[in-house]
Order: structure tokens, then sequence, then C-alpha cells
RNA sequence: GGGCGAGUAGCUCAGUUGGCUAGAGCGUUCGCCUUACACGCGAAAUGUCGUGGGUUCGAGUCCCUCCUCGCCUACCA
């Protein structure tokens, strides 16, 4: 074996080990027949926009420990690889590398498409490509870092299996009443030109202005009074699609304006005051910045602003949307009535906001302009401000009970809050109805679950259609008739003196007998008489859709929201919902059907923070209501761990645009997979943010950061224990035979074997409760402190000669390799394969878990040591040891005695004869050549050990006097603080009468210890004179 | 505005239901190439546990006040 571990050499061999030995692959059939249990994990799949970073490398290396750990336990494991299509995220990416290639970008094919070019399936093809090329390097990269999924089931959210789920999803919830169109102010983006859901508005705080507007009062055959209101307003430009003013009603200074009208400069309409108590008064004291900046006054734009919007409903107020698609101010889209307001047309929201201010300014209309700084909605993808702008939408009724309830009601009760059950009676879980699947899903740490259940209880209906073009297409074909064409609307109406055609003559195609079940018909009568009828089609009916479409309905252009096609991903990927069409699909795979059952609800999700509103709960809404039948379904996992953020050392994102950003693959380069994970893992606490301080490596002009160290050396280490361990067992191998008999064993084996129980007791509950950090901690003390400082220290004196230790030291070596393969896979199995070779011998209890297969680590048992190995004797008297041998190289240190030179230790007693017993590992470790019960001739240093002094001598050819008595006496003053301090918490009646029993009898003993400490340390030092 | 989190050694972080003299790694200092490992070994130094109060025999830990920072959330008057 090479001088240090070299990752490199070793990687990619193994990876292709695990992969011919199939290691991976999940067989579900095995679940179904109960010879295992199921362990599952859906990977968060990663958009295909960019390659992974630093964060995905967290949440990466957590599931594949997780899902390595349970493999190891015997259970039958499944993780899941995937990615995203991430719709205007990855349109976004390829329209800009067509600009920078100088290609024109989407505008350009927006152009053929109008031409009747197909520019649509030529740019979507284009972004196919860059699919296709993200997709193989995040694939490869999640095989760099080592994780283990199941490669031969990886999804893509747009591949046939998936669409047909969204097909399906789409057709029931269609059916069902829970999508609708709707005419709604939407979140809309002017730059990618798209509708957006609330959560893909990021609030940002801008520094702005108030402006105040003066509006001249008319009368009623519109000739001005006189008289003014003045409104108060951040967008001016709005101005010219307001609607009316309003005004408080218990105003008592403005309320007399109700009723009459003003008149809008240079667009000249009349709009009259209202009433309405949405207004804030205006009081120039008040710390609510509305009411300290409102003028009372309050101009009223339906078309633009939500709350306005509202107020227009409430008092049927005309909407009128004085932009284009662009946010550019038109009179294409609604606005007639422009009069002298011409000049603004054309112009952007910007410049526009700046022309009226100056135009009212000029007319001496501008009462005022005040600084303010609020937070204003951007688009998360291409940070223009978002315009509320009406549109035709499809929604998804998410707040029906259906949907929101069965969200709400999975989260374990004791994750719920008293508030939330309060506002929403019917969400508590109903654990006591047999077969309701409520209550089941638990957030770790449990802080979470609050934000998952407040999103709920504020939840409103969610947009789903993106004017995109990647993405999954909507399933709806819609046509404007002049008669309904839904047999129910003929049933349900009185059509008499109404010439109605005949259902069967005019649409009988649509209800011949096999499409029965296919179809589910919207119908919304229209103001002008006609009828818009909006047909879902289930998937898998293309014949149907040819057939809707030479009868001049046309399928709806827009795409659905990406999380809509996320939130069925724990469905989707396993087959939902026609798992034998899923086998046709996807010629590496004819097990769906099991897969399913097999594997849904997942064992736990693992993701950050922010995706629990967008992605969690939504998964929760829709594995609940497909896989529900008489009550809700399963939730689609059990657990669900939100893993910390990782920051630079300043407590900033990592970014690209701040260039602070670590890419895993430079640092699998410069430290291996296994050192990245392991530091990953050792950081991964159950706070909300880790940081990592971020450096320029200097020879590689790369980010890194020192952190890595850590896990490079923890590799190294590991590397070189072995090394050593291995040349032991190989130049006196191990004769095999019966199992030993613990009993039979030397103090420092049987002390070994107990710190391996008791490491992988720790480990077990670390991973269970998802610590990580306790994890990797739990490895570091029992690889470093315990195997290699101790064990392997102790033994080299014996091993060569006690064939039952090399037992114990190859069945040790081999539990370590076990314990950390989970984190450190790739390093683990490469000394495996060294140390497969080598014969081995037992040890009664030391046992492993059943797996299906033993050829390669990452398929081999997991350590599961019987109880009774736990050896409190061996830890007592070896931590005796341990003590000693401090006790002993302090006063080395102190003496600046080499390494090299070996002293003699006078001990007398009961001392003595432990020390002939523990033999040889005292004197191996603190460098002892002789023990003796003489006391000592020369010159010797005193120290104090269980309360009694004892002598080194031959420390060196003289020991000096004063180096000694400065030791003593620091020792010394540090026992009077001690002793001190203990005295006073005994002196304390409250603490003796009140303090358990047992504790005050440790701190009497532990004064007593002291005070013997203090009269041994005080007459070595006395000697010294 | 509301919610959540963080503030402990120079740095990054532990510290579970209140109970030994508050810990680890890195860094620093001293001594060592003790043939598994200098990506190492041994020893050492460093803390007003953000502030101010309270509960308690006892508070880093529980309660209240305030300060600083971060994240999420919120109808752009």
């Amino acid at each position: 074996m090479s001088k240090a571990y070299t990752p490199a050499e070793h990687e990619s061999r193994v990876w292709d080990k695990w992969i011919r030995a199939n290691a991976f692959h999940a067989d579900p059939a095995r679940v179904l027949t109960g010879d295992a249990q199921p362990y599952s994990i859906l990977i968060p799949p990663p958009n295909v926009t960019a390659a992974l970073h630093l964060g995905h490398a967290l949440n990466n290396s957590i599931q594949d420990i997780l899902i390595r750990a349970h493999r190891m336990m015997g259970f039958e494991t499944l993780w899941m690889p995937g990615t995203d299509h991430a719709g205007i995220a990855t349109q976004t990416m390829v329209d800009k590398k067509l600009k920078a290639e100088g290609k024109g970008g989407i505008a350009e094919y927006k152009k053929k498409e109008l031409a009747g070019e197909n520019g649509r399936e030529q740019f979507t093809q284009l972004v196919q490509d860059f699919k296709d090329e993200y997709e193989a390097r995040i694939t490869d990269q999640l095989k760099k870092m080592g994780c283990s999924c199941d490669y031969e089931r990886q999804r893509f959210t747009m591949d046939d299996i998936c669409a047909r789920a969204v097909r399906e999803a789409f057709f029931q919830l269609f059916k069902d009443g829970l999508i609708e169109r709707g005419k709604r102010l939407v979140n809309w983006d002017p730059v990618t030109q798209t509708a957006l859901a609330d959560d893909e508005v990021e609030m940002e705080d801008i520094d702005s202005h108030f402006w105040y507007m003066k509006y001249p009062v008319v009368d009623n055959s519109g000739n001005e009074t006189g008289e003014f209101v003045t409104v108060a307003t951040t967008r001016p430009e709005t101005y010219l699609g307001d609607t009316a003013v309003a005004v408080n009603p218990n105003d008592p200074e403005r309320a007399k304006f109700i009723g009459k009208s003003v008149k809008l400069p240079f667009v000249n309409r009349v709009i009259p005051v209202i009433g309405d108590d949405y207004v804030v008064a205006p009081d120039p004291e008040s710390s609510d910045s509305k009411a300290k900046y409102a003028s009372g006054f309050l101009k009223v734009t339906p078309a633009h602003d939500p709350n306005d919007y509202m107020i227009g409903q409430r008092h049927n107020l005309p909407i009128i949307n004085i932009m284009a698609p662009d946010a550019s101010i038109s009179d294409k889209h609604g606005w007639e009535d422009v009069g002298d307001a011409q000049r603004f047309l054309g112009l952007s929201r910007e410049d526009a906001r700046v022309a009226v201010e100056a135009a009212f300014r000029d007319a001496n209309l501008l009462a005022d302009k005040k600084l303010y700084s609020h937070a204003v909605g951007h688009s998360y993808r291409s940070h223009a401000p978002v315009e509320p702008y009406l549109s035709d939408q499809w929604y998804c009724r998410v707040t029906d009970d259906r949907l929101r309830g069965n969200a709400q009601r999975c989260l374990v009760p004791d994750q719920r809050t008293e508030q939330s059950i309060k506002d929403w009676p019917d969400s508590r879980p109903k654990m006591d109805t047999p077969g309701s699947n409520d209550g089941t899903m638990t957030f770790h740490p449990s802080r979470y679950a609050k934000t998952y259940e407040t999103w709920h209880d504020n939840l409103r209906d969610w947009c789903i259609s993106r004017q995109l073009w990647w993405g999954h297409r909507i399933p709806v074909w819609s046509k404007v008739t002049s008669f309904p064409i839904d047999p129910k609307a003929y049933s349900d109406r009185d059509w008499s003196g109404n010439s109605a055609p005949s259902l069967e003559q005019k649409y009988e195609h649509l209800w011949k007998p096999e499409y029965q079940g296919v179809l589910a018909i919207h119908e919304q009568a229209n103001a002008d008489g006609t009828w818009t009828s909006h047909i879902c089609v289930k998937p898998g009916n293309e014949e149907f859709e040819r057939e809707l479409e030479s009868d001049a309905y046309t399928q709806d252009p827009d795409v659905l929201d990406t999380w809509f096609s996320s939130a069925l991903w724990p469905l989707s990927t396993m087959g939902w919902p026609n798992p034998e069409a899923a086998n046709n699909d996807d010629d590496r795979a004819d097990d769906f059907p099991a897969l399913l059952a097999a594997y849904n609800p997942t064992s736990v999700l693992t993701t950050a923070r922010e995706i629990i509103t967008l992605w969690v709960s939504r998964m929760a809404m829709f594995n609940r209501y497909f896989l529900g039948d008489k009550h809700a379904g399963r939730a689609p996992f059990k657990d669900v761990f939100i893993h910390a953020m990782i920051q630079d050392g300043e407590g900033r994102k990592m970014s690209k645009s701040l260039g602070n950003g670590v890419d895993p693959l430079d640092i699998i380069d410069s430290h291996g997979a296994d050192a990245m994970r392991f530091t990953l893992c050792q950081m991964t606490t159950q706070t909300q943010d880790v940081r990592m301080p971020v450096e320029l490596d200097e020879k590689t002009g790369k980010n890194t950061s020192p952190k890595f160290d850590i896990g490079r050396n923890l590799c190294n280490k590991l590397w070189n224990a072995s090394k050593f361990a291995i040349m032991m067992l190989e130049s006196n191998p191990i004769e095999p035979g019966m199992d030993i008999d613990p009993q039979d064993l030397s103090l420092i084996d049987r002390w070994m074997l107990s710190r391996i129980v008791h490491a992988t007791n720790a480990i077990n509950t670390s991973l269970r409760k998802y610590q990580f950090k306790d994890y990797a901690d739990a490895i570091y003390d029992l690889l470093w402190r315990d195997f290699c400082d101790w064990y392997l220290e102790s033994i080299k004196p014996t091993v060569a000669t006690d064939p039952n230790q090399r037992a114990v030291l190859r069945l040790v070596l081999d539990s370590i390799l076990r314990l950390m393969h989970p984190v450190t896979p790739f390093i683990t199995e490469t000394i495996f394969e060294r140390l497969e070779s080598i014969p081995s011998r037992g040890v009664i209890g030391f046992n492993h878990s059943e797996t299906r297969s033993s050829d390669t680590l990452c398929q081999s048992g997991w350590p599961e040591p019987i109880d009774e190995l736990r050896d409190e004797v061996a830890e007592d008297a070896f931590g005796r040891v341990q003590s000693l041998v401090s006790a002993i190289r302090e006063v080395r240190a102190h003496n600046k005695v080499i390494a090299k030179r070996q002293i003699v230790l006078h001990v007398a007693g009961k001392l003595a004869d432990d020390v002939q017993r523990w033999s040889p590992l005292v004197e191996t470790n603190a460098g002892i050549r002789e023990v003796t019960s003489d006391a000592p001739g020369g010159s010797s240093a005193a120290f104090t050990f269980e309360g009694a002094e004892y002598h080194l001598s031959d420390l060196a050819d003289a020991v000096d006097a004063s180096v000694e008595r400065e030791r003593l006496q620091k020792e010394l003053d540090g026992l009077d603080k001690s002793i001190k301090g203990i005295e006073g918490r005994l002196s304390n009646p409250g603490y003796v009468d009140k303090a358990p029993a047992h504790l005050v009898q440790q701190t009497r003993d532990q004064l007593a210890q002291l005070v013997k400490d203090r009269e041994a340390t005080r007459a070595a030092l006395d000697k010294l004179g």
C-alpha cells in the first residue's frame, strides 16, 4: 500500500466494481414477498439548468449516507435518481445562450411560429439538446460523488412516464373540479412574458418615492369645480388605468367627496369617488407607513393592483388594462379612452413613471413627492419587477380541503400547533379513524413543521399555467360555440324559446361509447352569448385529440408550472398511474407495478428549507389525493429532513455572481470524494446555516476551503492505520478456528471491542435522528482516538505473538470499515478489497446484519455486536491506564524527555499490582523501560495519580529541580482552586438539602479525591525543598 | 409588519430532559522525521457562553428585556 491515500487511483475502479455487482439496483419483489424491509429515497431532482453545486453535494452526500447505511443494515434499498425540466429556468437559460451566440433568442422562434414555420418545435428541440447535455453532466457528477442511486431507474420530469402521470393527474383534477379556468390578476413577468406563482415572486426592498397627484373634481356636466383630491401612490404611471378614487367612509374630512366625480388629467376619464373601508386614514405620527404617507384618497387601478382589483370587484368598477404583455403602456389591450394621454403610449413602465411625473408637475398637479422605501415583487428568474396583470389562467384549487386539508392532516399531531388547529378544526389528524393515513409525516428538525403548517394556513389558489414552450403542454382543447355541448347543460336548462340544435346531430362524435370516461368538460357562458368549452382528454387517446382538432378545437398553447410535475415525483417515478405502460416505456425495467407497492411512501425526503413550500406541500397533496380511495392516501414520505444551507466564511450565500462558490468536482480532484463527503457530513448540524470559509487555491486557480483538509486527513489516517494492520496480519496470518470467547481476550482487546459496541450504538442513534455531525464525530473518535491513538499503539509489542489479538485486530478494522462506509465509500471499499483476502477468526457475539450479498463492502452487513460485548470492566481498567499514561506523559513533556528515551516508573502498593497486571500497556504507551517498587535512587520527578505520589526516574542525566517545582506548584494551585469551589458548594445548605443525594455524594467523593491529590502533590513539592 | 434561526476559544462548530473544573477540529506555542501516518505524534495556552434582569441549592441550558446578524413570510396607496 502506498504511503498516502491517493483517491484518484481508486475511485473509478471501485465505482466500476459496484456497477458490475449491480449493487445499487433495488428489487421491489423482495419487499413484496417480505424478504426485506423497504428503505427508499427520491432524489430531489436537480434542475437541468446547471451543474451541481456544493449544496447539492451536501444534500446528496446525506442521502447516500442514509441509503448506504440502510443497504448494509439489510433493507431493500432504493434511491431513485432524476432531473427536473425546470420550465422557466431552462427556457431562460437557452434563450440567453442563443442570444449570446448571436442567434436572436426565443423571439426569433416566436416569429417563426407565427409565420407557421414550426418555431415552437425547433426551439423546444434546442432546449431538449441543452437538457440532454446537462442531464449527462449531473448524472456524471452524482457518480463521481459516489452516490449509490439506482441508475437504471433514472427519471426526468418530462420523460414519457412522468408525462403520462402529469396528463392523468391533470385529467383527474379537472374532472373533479379542482382545476379551473379563471380571469384574475396574476404575477406577470414582463421579460419572460409568463404568469408566475406567488412563490416564484421574490420581494426586494426598493428605494422609491410616494407621489401625490391632484385630480380635479368635476360636476355632473363634467366641468371642473376648482376643487381637487390628492391621491398618494407609489405607482403614478398606473393612474392611466384608474377607474375610481376611494376614501374611507368614516373619514370625517373626506367622506363628503363620496358620490362626486373627478377627472383624470390628460386621459380626461371621469371616475367616481367611492367609499371603502380598506382605505387607511392619514396619520403623520403613525408607525404604520401606509397611514404615515397616506393622503386619504386612494387611486383605484383594478387592472394593475391586487387590492384595487378587489375594491373594483366590490364596487363593480371597470377594469382598464393599460399595458402590453411587455409592460409597456399600450392602448391595444383593453384601454380605449386614451384622450390626451397619447404621449405616454409605447413607453416602458419606468419611462412612463418619469413622464407622468413631469406631465403632472408641468400642469401644476403634482402636490408632493417623498422618499419611500418598500418591498416590490420581482420575478425569481428575470428579476424584473412583477406586474399584476389581468389574464386568463388555469388554477389548481389547492385551498380545497381535498388538497390543503390532507396536506395539513398528514403532519404528525405533536408537530401541529394549537393555533392552526383552532383556525382549521378539520385539519386535526384523524388518528383514531382506521385507515385515515393521517398524522404520519414528521419534520426533522421539528421546527420546520411550522413553516409547512403556516404555508397551508395562508394558502391561495395556485396558478399553474405558464406562457412558455418548455414544459408539459396543458391537455385541454377549447372552442367557442354558439351552444353548449355538454348534455348536462341541456338537461339542466330550459331551452324553450331557443332553437337549440340536436345534441346528437352536432356533437354526437364526442359521445361515442368508446369515449366514455376519456374526456371531461368545463363549459362557460361568455358575455356575448357564445359558449367556450374546455375539454380535457385522458392520456393515451391521441385519435380523439386529432378528432377534436379536426373539429376546430385547439389545444391550449400554455404549459404547466414545473412544480406541477415535481409534485407528482413520488408517483410518476414509480410508474403511476399505469405501471404496465411504464414497463413498455422504459426498456431497462419491467417491475413498475411492484415499485409503487413496495416504495411509496418513501422513507425520507432530504431537501433544503425553501423547498418546503414549493415542493413538499404539493407532493403531500397530490400523493394523498391520487392514492386515496375512501380516505386520503398515504403521505409521500415518513420523514422530511431539512439540511442546513452552506454559506461562505462571511455568511453570504454561495453564488456565481459573488464568485464565492466551491465546485464539488474541484474538491473531488484535490481532496477526493470521500474527503468532501466526510467534511460535508461533519458540517451538517441542526442549525439552518453553516459557514465554510472559501479560499482561492493558487495552484489550481479554483475556489476551495481548508475545511476539506479534515476529510482528507481522516482518509489518510484510515489508510495508514489499515496499512499497518494489514502488514501485521499478512506477516503473521490468523489461523481460522472457532469463534473466540471474549473472556479469553486481553484487556486491550476487550476494551477495543467494547469501543466498537459503543460507537455502533452512537452511530445508529445519530443516523436515526438525522444528526450527521454526530455520526462524523463518532467515526472520528472511534478511528482516530480509540483505534489509532490507543489500540494500535498498545498492541505493537504483542500483536505478532498473540493470535487472538490479530483476530481482534482484523475484526475491529473490518467493523470500522463498515461503520465508515456510508460516508467514505471509496476508501473503505478499497481497503476492504485487501482485507477480504486475509484469513479471519470471529469473536462470539460480534455479528453483522444479513444482506443479500457480501461481494463488496457496500453490500455487506452492518455491525450488530451483542450488548454483552460492551465491557464496563475493561473500559474502567483501560480508562485508568489512559489516565496514568497521561500523567506520565505530562511529566515527560515538562522535562523535555525525548520520545526515544525510556524511563523508569516507581510505583508501590495496589497500583504496582495493577501495572503488573496491565503490562505492557503502561510501558508501551508511556515509554517506560522498567517498573519497580523501589524508591528512586538518584534524581527523579514526582507525579500524583489517584491521590497518591509516585515517581519517574532516569528522565535525563539530572532532573531540573526548578522546572519540577514550577510544574508541581502550578498543579497545586489548580487543586486549591477546585477544592475551594467544591467546598463552597458543599457548604451551601440549599445544595446539600435539595440536590439529589447521589449528586451530593459524588461531590463529596470528588472533594476527598482532590484533597488526597493535593496532599500528595504538596508532599512532592516539599521534598524538592 | 409577522415567523424562525444564530450570537460559546483567533476561526468553524458541539453542548440532548438545568448537575463533574464548558468541549472538539482547525489555527497558535513548545518538543519530536518514536519505520502505519509530518495529511503525523506528544504536550500546552486561550472563554465575563451577545446585554441586562428573573426563576433555582445550582443557568451556556428555563422565563422576560434589549442589541447585532441571517433566513422565511407579507396587499407595490
